[in-house]
DNA sequence: ATTAGCACTCTCAAGGCGAGAGTGCTAAAA
DNA sequence: TTTTAGCACTCTCGCCTTGAGAGTGCTAAT
């Protein structure tokens, strides 16, 4: 496919960059004048014929200017831009946003998706991390009003969920502390395979405790991913491209229909990979929600014990020479971050 | 203000319902045709006419039909549809989701935010319930790889909150569990103040966690809300008045800039409330993003101790007589659960 | 007080027109 | 053989005009 001269790529690689920094179909005659080419414009109208026929462009309509297919962004996002490194500046001004958050666990996915969402100028997508087999830290259990407990289970990893349980008759907080805490040194570090095989306990109480326990790890390792942060959908909205049409909402959609997007994350993140990062581009004939847009994306964590997925989501026209650099950091950064701080226990 | 004749306040309210059902300004001829006025069209007119004077109605154009004003939506609200109850078998539709859902508290407020989107078929908002004195349950430290722990702190009431602590040396998982021990007996139902006036621990990692603990406590109790849950946005875009324009895109900056729409909840649930539901009509010229739009709030749970905020958001041109009874269900509802499962504690 | 009738106003969609941008092709130049 | 100049052609887009339709306000009659 490598079958391009040296001058059609450039030609190529001048037509994208141009429409992704106007959003104009580009002529010819634009080309020269914009870029200085020390060819006439019939040579550059030439090879854009090659160009429309090998499929990279195509012409809104006949006497347009041309408009890179989805063929020719895909060609130059492999052919032309990959191999290239965040510049330094971008990359320390990231890095100290980070370091001043280090402390807040809990501002690290909204912050790193409003920092990818500000970069890109698009829109971002960040999933928690999260681990494929569960490990019971501690529960707690939490007395109310009448026969309702408040159980708050936490995983090493730190990962917490909560459930109700209703019991039959009220209980007082001292019986279940000491629940919890019977509990909590049999379970301690186990997987839920490992709590399933406990024998089942005497105690009626503990028994209802540990149904929910196993039901909701259950429930964490069932879930393709963690919880997803957005950002930055504004950005994507003011594009031209999407002013009116029904394109918008489409996207928006997509955006609140959390199901579709762990989807599209669940079922990219299997693919062949571009230097760590992938690149969907309009869709690729499976997701017609995108039928306009881009998504570049990239798992990050430990492999097989604690991964989550990030990506960016905007028009088609978008600057790949950017955007992609940008995610790959990020997903190095938050790989960095989850090994630091999430794992560990494991070893133990 | 109540200064209309009946006749007036008929037309009145069916220029809101036929222009709320259509979106298109409505004239005489028509309202006379639709709902078989036994009047003329000349008649009609006449009260439009009045109705235009007194500041209810406006022509977007010398020779258009007519359109409610802000007064106008505004007189509609507090005079026509006011006392209503939501009907029979949409209280049962949502009672029975609710139910369906009882055990999963994290599911709690998403559902919510779901539900009250997909019946009002605008964009809704809910806080998650939010203590202004936040009382210690426990503390977990969570040991990781390096000189890293990573503390989950638990409130009654349920609120859970992270933070990294970064240690000096390495500590053992030991002796971390016993500093959280003791730390859990000493601050157990204790507020802000009270563990703050504790006197200094000796152990310096005790002291750590403790100056954590605390840090974690107030931020809690500065947040004005809980966590913010957002559905249905696509509803709202896809209203006509949105199809263009660039409402469309202040609107979702509204509802991504989160700190915007803590302002907009903390402002308006001090103002005087009807029937315990405020509504906000085109942002009432204080809020510049939501010119075109209307907002219906009520707080539920339990005022002064842990209280939430909940609403819907969409077009001026919204049916207010199904949304508002909506809004108040619903936060009856909430209020229901949060008193039956997030208190009881603060009675011990 | 209500209504029929009428002249008036304004928007909106459709059609026509010219300017501008860009193309493909051909024939000459390098 | 490759590149370039020239030219006729095509298509969109903005602008204007025009006519139909919807709705109004006013006046005079009921």
């Amino acid at each position: 496919m490598n079958d391009l001269t040296e001058r059609q790529r450039l030609i190529l690689a001048l037509v994208v960059r141009h429409y992704t920094e106007t959003a104009q179909p580009v002529g010819s005659q634009r080309l020269v004048d914009c870029y200085k080419l020390n060819m006439s414009t019939a040579t550059v109208r030439n090879e854009m014929g090659m160009l429309t026929e090998c499929g990279y462009l195509r012409q809104p309509h006949t006497s347009a200017g041309r408009v890179p297919t989805e063929e020719g962004y895909r060609y130059f996002v492999t052919h032309v831009v990959y191999p290239s490194d965040l510049p330094e500046p971008a990359r320390d001004t990231i890095s100290h946003q980070f370091y001043q958050a280090r402390q807040d666990v809990e501002v690290w996915m909204p912050l790193a998706a409003s920092i990818l969402a500000q970069h890109s100028r698009a829109a971002s997508i960040v999933t928690a991390p999260h681990s494929e087999r569960s490990h019971y830290k501690h529960v707690e259990l939490i007395s109310t009003q009448g026969r309702q407990v408040l159980m708050v289970l936490v995983m090493t990893g730190g990962e917490v969920s909560q459930q109700i349980l209703t019991l039959a008759e009220p209980v007082a907080q001292e019986r279940m502390s000491a629940a919890a805490d019977r509990l909590n040194q049999i379970c301690l570090g186990r997987t839920t395979e490992e709590i399933a095989a406990i024998p089942p306990r005497a105690d009626s109480l503990e028994k209802d405790i540990l149904t929910l326990v196993l039901q909701d790890m259950n429930r964490g390792e069932q879930r393709v991913s963690g919880e997803i942060y957005l950002d930055g959908l504004t950005n994507v909205l003011s594009e031209p491209e999407f002013l009116e049409s029904g394109d918008a909402r489409r996207a928006v959609h997509l955006f609140e229909e959390r199901s579709l997007l762990q989807d599209l994350l669940a079922r990219t993140t299997n693919n062949a990979t571009v230097g760590g990062v992938q690149v969907l581009i309009g869709g690729e004939g499976k997701w017609e929600e995108l039928k306009q847009c881009s998504v570049v994306l990239a798992r990050y964590g430990i492999p097989g014990l604690i991964t989550g997925t990030l990506g960016v989501f905007g028009p088609m026209r978008m600057p790949y020479a950017r955007t992609i650099p940008t995610v790959r950091f990020m997903a190095d950064l938050l790989s960095g971050l989850v090994s630091e701080t999430m794992v560990g226990d494991e070893n133990e």
